[in-house]
DNA sequence: GCCAACGTTGGC
DNA sequence: GCCAACGTTGGC
């Protein structure tokens, strides 16, 4: 079955409109240096599941187009790269422990916002709203997802 | 820049 | 295995 997921992503680094203007609108999701986050990358993720992209760090928080994943799971090679900032010195060739994917961007729209997200009674029980949380992939139920990607996302234009 | 929340590390 | 110290995330 076909699950759905929010991804962040610092737009200073990849924007949805970056994504979107990629070779096959198509972007490598590294960088993820966190288990749980990997886990749900290297475990659980399929091609097809669908993606709302969401913008962190910056100066209007939210979501702010949807994408969908676009291959299976494989190494990160930034783990071995010294030069890389995402350089895991106890990580090997041979026993590698970042996982990266691809994501395909399909679409953008104005952003939802962190503070519409939190406004809307149907999402109340949102992963990535619950409190405290710092995950940067976190499952989306295909009631949030279709909630989010059709009446917020219309709504918003 | 602040700081709450949470993850990781490492001494014991 | 505990837990204090430290590092990171990310909204504000």
């Amino acid at each position: 079955m076909r699950q759905y997921w929010l991804m962040k992503s610092e737009p200073d680094e990849v924007s949805i409109d970056d994504a979107l203007a990629a070779p096959k609108r198509t972007i490598s999701w590294f960088g993820v240096r966190n288990y749980q986050a990997r886990n749900f990358m290297r475990d659980l993720m399929k091609v097809d599941d669908g993606v709302l992209f969401y913008h962190s760090s910056c100066a209007v928080p939210g979501i702010a187009g949807v994408a969908r994943i676009a291959s299976a799971p494989y190494p990160d090679t930034t783990q071995f790269d010294k030069k890389s900032p995402y350089f895991d010195p106890k990580a090997a060739p041979s026993e590698p422990r970042w996982t990266a994917i691809d994501v395909e961007a399909l679409e953008s729209f104005p952003v939802i916002t962190l503070s519409d997200l939190k406004a809307e009674p149907t999402l109340e029980k949102m992963r990535v709203l619950a409190r405290g949380n710092r995950l940067s992939i976190t499952p989306v139920t295909s009631d949030e997802f279709r909630f989010i990607t059709t009446r917020l996302s219309k709504r918003a234009r």
